[in-house]
RNA sequence: GGUGGCGUGUCCGAGCGGCCGAAGGAGCACGACUCGAAAUCGUGUGAGGGUAAAAACCUCCGUGGGUUCAAAUCCCACCGCCACCGCCA
């Protein structure tokens, strides 16, 4: 939910946000006249209501004979107040849907553009030469670390096994991403995937790309598709101390996605499922410390794949393809060999204060330097930034540190949590 | 799932049809006293809206409806919490 008083304010903005984005430029004037409309409802509503209390209030003071008139004039007045507030409600709603259709002003530097308009701001390692490389389901079979045929049979199709060293791979990566989560001052969240609807739509997720979410109709709730919506929804309707900022979370929880219109797309193996695990990281921070916070985001998502020794690169996403939500969005895309690209492993949005009022997340601080010590009440931004999509970066780790043998190497920081292990092979026997 | 009790401001807690945005206390901020602190005393202290600001005004007492000239107070539904029972990993 954007600012209001940057639309009226600054309507040009937001227009031009919407043209780097590819979106309706119309919404803007429709939700600035939705607006006014529901300013002079509220004014006409709030006069009306001012009187009926005054006529109210006569009633009680009224002698015996002035009596009748006055509650005469009083109940007239709160059948006015009545259909008045019927037109408040009717352009608040209207307002709210106008509001709710406009994403977040994009970052002026965010590319323009679409999904291939996004510029590529490092390029880290060098991809491994790998003779005929096996992709990663092939080597996760060899390996009996992903079964996906009983995937299939069991739930249908995206969906996976993971099994001997494959389970104990995301049991070790989930460890290692909490672990260094711990160290970079998070705190460790085990996050609920299921959430109501107001959290799902707070978080930005009910919009344009409602049909990707699972909804459970009997519950009236809704599966979480990153446990960025429960970190979000964590705090809301809270005003938060802003002398904690930054609150810093780093929640595991598991992640369902419909994957509606991605067919054909990743068929095999498991980047692309209807059900994984990940481990999210989640910033409260000060608004004028939300670019900062970013790029601190961005920084750890690095240092997790430079510890997987994996090759990669950073790309500053277009406008057009960053989600409602985000004013601007890095994607870590990593080197997969069997299909001689990168691929994304992880993300990072900054989503300023688009969370945060529709979820009511507000900080209090104390006056700043002169002041009387008087109290304010400021927004918060919220960030998030991948640190482990674990399916996805099995699949990654297998296909770029396979051997020619078909085992695959361990990268170092990984090893202490997979028993030392140095290489993965195929386990012994039938 | 069943029965009973309860949901009021940062917290505790009164109010149970009419200047109630809400007594009292705690906390917090500022001031006085003090070399400084504690204690004590004084003052202030919810959020949002039409507005950029002051005064005045409007909304908010779990949520949503209803009754009434008037609702924190009465009625209904829902949600949540607590207790007991049932069931369960």
């Amino acid at each position: 939910m954007i600012d209001l008083k940057i639309v009226r304010e600054n309507p040009d903005l937001v227009r031009a946000s919407q043209r780097a984005r590819g979106a309706d430029e119309s919404l803007v004037d429709a939700l600035i006249s939705a607006d006014e409309a529901r300013r002079t409802a509220v004014s006409t509503a709030d006069r009306l209501r001012g009187d009926q209390k005054e006529a109210s209030r006569a009633v009680r003071s009224a002698s015996d004979e002035e009596r009748p008139a006055v509650l005469q004039r009083a109940r007239t007045l709160a059948a006015a107040v009545k259909e008045a507030e019927a037109d408040q409600t009717a352009a608040e709603e209207a307002l709210r849907a106008a509001q709710l259709a406009v994403p977040n002003i994009a970052s002026p530097e965010a590319p323009p553009g679409g999904e291939d308009d996004f510029v590529t701001i490092a390029t880290i390692g060098t991809p491994p030469e790998v003779a005929n490389p096996r992709d990663h389901l092939e080597i996760g079979t060899l390996l009996k670390a992903i079964d996906t045929e009983r995937g299939a049979k069991v739930s249908g199709a995206r969906f996976y096994f993971l099994t001997g060293v494959g389970a104990q791979l995301e049991l070790a990566l989930v460890n290692m991403a909490m672990a260094k989560a711990d160290q970079l001052g998070f705190t460790p969240v085990i996050a609920p995937a299921l959430v109501k609807p107001e959290i799902m739509e707070g978080t930005g997720f009910l919009g344009a790309h409602a049909a990707e979410v699972y909804r459970l109709a009997d519950d009236e709730l809704y599966l979480v598709g990153t446990s960025e919506v429960a970190l979000a929804g964590y705090h809301s309707n809270e005003i938060l101390n802003a002398a904690d900022l930054p609150l810093r979370y780093a929640g595991f929880s598991a992640c369902y996605r419909r994957e509606a219109g991605s067919y054909g797309k990743d068929t095999k193996g498991i980047i692309r499922v209807h059900w994984f695990d990940k481990v999210e990281m989640f910033s409260y921070v000060r608004v004028e410390d939300a670019a900062a916070e970013h790029q601190r985001l961005l920084t750890w998502e690095r240092e997790f794949l430079d510890d997987l020794e994996l090759t990669y690169r950073v790309i500053d996403v277009a406008a057009g393809d960053l989600g409602s939500s985000a004013i601007r969005k890095f994607d870590l895309e990593a080197w997969f060999p069997s299909q001689g690209a990168y691929r994304e492993l992880t993300s990072t949005s900054n989503c300023t204060t688009f969370q945060s009022r529709r979820l009511n997340i507000r900080a209090r601080s104390t006056g700043d330097g002169a002041t009387d010590g008087r109290q304010h009440i400021e927004p918060v931004a919220t960030l998030n930034g991948t640190l482990c999509a674990v399916a996805r970066t099995i699949a990654c780790l297998l296909d770029h540190h396979q051997q020619p043998d078909g085992s695959v190497y361990v990268p170092k920081a990984l090893r202490p949590w997979l028993g030392g292990r140095e290489v993965l092979t195929a386990p012994a026997g039938k």
